[in-house]
RNA sequence: GCGGCCAUCGUUCAAUGGUAGGACAGCGGGUUGUGGUCCCGUUGACAUGGGUUCAAUUCCCAUUGGCCGCCCCA
């Protein structure tokens, strides 16, 4: 028992082979207390996130708040309320809502038994969970229709490539109880207008896949058809028309293009409902004004889906078949209900992957608000000083003011670095000088202005001060100089009067070194 | 899951069969209490494990991870 009480933090070496049982190199000596930090030297491998895996770093965050946003701006406006379904679910749930026979469900689906014996999987999708979630409360006891957004982890044991985790986020739209078209085109319309939000250029494409006899009647269609041409079919084809023949109108074989084009489309196999039904959602997304494309070879590969298709890709990558396009995709799924053992209710959602629409908004340089931690920092000189800071940190916090500090260091230069590079409005500089007196400087960080005031009204004059307007921050400006910003150069000078205390020369000279 | 390419400071890019250099970032300075530009200094890396070799970061193999294509998907 004595020997498990050194470095509980770090595990043994990782099963590696059978090899390093000794372990030379580190020793780390028992009662260690004083040497500790030296130089770690060679420890056991660090941890590595898992595969698929990634830390989402303070830097990135103004994207995820960016998006998450809009999102949540969409939902709102839309009517639609948060639920958070659980991370785990019992296997089965995917494997009857998904389907069987789905890549996800075969092939990507975390799943395991626990220790009481129960088969159990990380959600690869939302979907069957929000649909259990209608069933097992009730709802359509309520009034319907229900408008569900969801947001959150989702995992899939794929091959990672960009824009592609196994661990993701998803976040998504969904309406139960409600069978009219006009739900279909107005989801669209939300989607699409949710692009437009992030100010990322997508298109919409739709089809629809019609109810299961139209669908049926069409793959039967569809493998004669195929069979027929069986010689100029691809490998991969004749593998799908077997599994999953609609998959075939996906496939970017060059020889097997011209088949495709001649390949009945399903449109000609819906029945009368079905037909009507899609019509309809067309007109309802032209009185939207939403633009789309129609994609007569649209098909998703989930059982559950029927009728309405649709998916959003970037704009400039509608052509390209690269699968990352696939910014966000949906469609009406009114078998599911019943699959999961509840009542017949209709419903159609959509859900896009959050990672990818960063991706997209970085790859095309979107600006996004930057985070501010700050708006004001506090500096201090000297320890007595240094004491006094404490107190007005807090009361700032205390008024809701968000407050940099970098306590610990001693040079003011160093403070007015990490001021600066927060980007905060003010600094409050307390002094030697300033504590004798009982007053504080408040630093303008744009102008360099400085002003004394009483301490006692430091908090007070700090609100009054943030209070107003922040004035239109120049941006980085990236662009040519040549075509000046007419916007820039008549950039208003405010805070020119009521400053009599103000340190003139201070300022000026500051202005005047750059 | 299949095929291919790749792997060097936190990031990015070099060089090399005899243990690595720059840029950016970080940290510290440029005398007495003042940031955003400038100058100087400094910390810091060869993914892991085998093999070949006198010697491997460099060559080979495996593992791991990333990227690209496929499968599929958000």
């Amino acid at each position: 028992m004595t020997k498990m009480k050194k470095t509980p933090s770090v595990k043994a070496p990782a099963p590696a082979k059978a090899g390093t049982g000794s372990k030379p190199a580190a020793a780390p000596s028992a009662p260690g207390t004083e040497e500790i930090q030296q130089k770690p030297k060679r420890t056991a491998p660090t941890p590595q996130a898992l595969r698929g895996m990634k830390d989402i770093l303070p830097v990135d965050q103004k994207y995820w708040m960016h998006v998450r946003a809009c999102v949540e701006s969409i939902a709102g406006t839309f009517g639609f309320e948060r639920i958070d379904t659980p991370i785990l679910e019992e296997s089965s749930l995917f494997v009857r809502g998904t389907g069987k026979h789905t890549d996800i469900v075969e092939k990507e689906m975390f799943s395991f038994v626990d220790q009481g014996g129960e088969s159990m999987a990380l959600r690869p999708e939302f979907t069957p969970s929000v649909t259990r979630a209608y069933i097992n409360h009730g709802m359509w006891n309520q009034p319907q229709p229900i408008k569900w957004f969801t947001w959150g982890p989702v995992f899939r044991h794929e091959r990672p490539q960009a824009g592609r985790f196994r661990q993701f986020t998803q976040s998504g739209l969904d309406v139960f109880g409600d069978r009219h078209p006009v739900i279909d085109a107005n989801l669209i319309f939300a989607a699409h207008t949710l692009f437009k939000d992030l100010g990322i250029e997508a298109l919409v494409q739709v089809n629809s896949i019609g109810d299961l006899a139209s669908r049926e009647a069409y793959k039967n269609e569809l493998v004669s058809y195929y069979r027929s041409k069986r010689s100029q079919t691809c490998e991969n084809c004749k593998k799908r028309l077997l599994k999953n023949p609609l998959r075939v109108l996906d496939c970017k074989e060059e020889g097997c293009q011209a088949i495709k084009a001649e390949a009945p489309q399903i449109v000609d196999f819906l029945n009368e409902e079905s037909k009507n039904h899609f019509i309809r959602v067309l007109e309802y997304l032209d009185e939207l004004e939403v633009p789309y494309q129609l994609q007569p070879h649209l098909v998703r590969g989930l059982d559950y889906y029927s009728h309405t298709v649709f998916e959003i890709v970037g704009a400039e990558e509608a052509d390209k078949s690269g699968s990352q396009a696939v910014l966000a995709a949906g469609g009406r799924y009114d078998g599911l209900m019943e699959i999961l053992g509840g009542n017949p209710i209709p419903a159609v959602g959509f859900a896009w992957g959050i990672e990818r629409i960063i991706l997209r908004l970085k790859e095309k340089s979107v600006r996004v608000p930057d985070l501010q931690t700050a708006d004001v920092f506090v500096a201090q000189l000297g320890e007595p000083a240094r004491r006094k800071t404490l107190a007005l940190f807090n009361a700032l916090r205390k008024e809701g003011v968000r407050v940099g500090e970098s306590f610990s260091r001693d040079a003011l230069k160093q403070q007015l670095e990490i001021a600066n590079r927060l980007g905060v409005r003010y600094t409050v500089i307390l002094g030697q000088k300033e504590v004798l007196d009982g007053t504080a400087l408040i630093r303008d960080m744009d102008s360099g202005i400085q002003e004394i005031v009483d301490f006692k009204k430091c908090v007070a004059e700090l609100k009054r001060k943030l209070a107003m307007p922040a004035p239109p921050k120049a941006p980085p400006a990236p662009v040519p100089p040549e075509q000046e910003d007419p916007l820039l150069a008549e950039e208003p000078m405010k805070v020119d009067e009521e400053e009599e205390e103000t340190e003139g020369e201070d300022g000026e000279s500051k202005k005047r070194k750059k």
